[in-house]
DNA sequence: TATTGTTATACTCTATAACTATA
DNA sequence: TATAGTTATAGAGTATAACAATA
């Protein structure tokens, strides 16, 4: 297409996470959650006893704006809150959100697949070490 | 920190970009220049005669979106406009524009630089292969 | 006092629809 | 008719400030 800027790692990293966030969309979309939803539930899923400010911090999303997601997700029904010490609630998930996440999962699987099957076989490897340095999570 | 998300490429993918991105933004920002700006100062600058429509469709921007960023660069100066067929114009750089990009330039070169940096000597190679492999321009 | 959860608010980015104008 | 540019608007995502409740 004649694009100066796919010179560019920093552009491309853009383009690639914009049309992976979309084709995430589409693939949520049946289960009407969006991907901060859908990270959370997995979170919760896997780290017991989860504190929505925890949660918050491990996912970069703040506390603001924490209280609306988590407040869609128990008015679906999907989370449920105990009480813990001070202000804190433990996020748990239902019955019915454990029965999400298991289809929620086959969505993320494949989308996992998708993205390592666009990588030529070779480099797939590398994917994770690459993008685990550029965000470099333990430095900022 | 205990991160379950941290195995899965399309996380890293998206939280390395906005980490980037946030980068980006600090070292625009003494320009008064948001990335989508700069992004096209850029394009414009390597790429004369372009259109409007035409950047926007290379830089994955809506006609719709395109109309008030090209018209905060034209009050400022830094692009102008010539008539083309129909109601298509060419973006072409002012002096000022011209003048402006080449400090952008040691931004983006900067912003690349940091880039490459984070990633471990050994994997550099497969940085740009693997975010154009993802991003998957041609198959869209 | 420090932390958690909440509300209100604003700004950016993005998406759609509708309109005008030109070939 | 198809394309280019524009305007209006709505939806997300994200940022700060302020407040209440609790250790």
């Amino acid at each position: 297409m004649d694009d100066p800027l796919r010179q560019l790692p920093g552009y491309l990293l853009r383009r690639a996470s914009t049309a992976m966030m979309a084709r995430l969309h589409e693939r949520l979309a049946p289960f009407d959650l969006r991907p901060a939803e859908a990270s959370l539930l997995r979170l919760i899923g896997e780290r017991a006893q989860l504190t929505q400010s925890e949660a918050g911090r491990i996912m970069g999303i703040q506390r603001a704006n924490m209280a609306p997601l988590t407040a869609r997700l128990e008015a679906r029904g999907l989370i449920s809150r105990l009480p813990m010490s001070g202000r804190a609630q433990a996020l748990a998930l239902t019955g019915a959100g454990r029965a999400l996440l298991d289809q929620v999962q086959a969505a993320f699987a494949a989308q996992e697949d998708e993205i390592m099957a666009r990588v030529p076989e070779p480099l797939r490897p590398h994917v994770r070490p690459i993008l685990l340095a550029i965000w470099g999570p333990d430095a900022e």
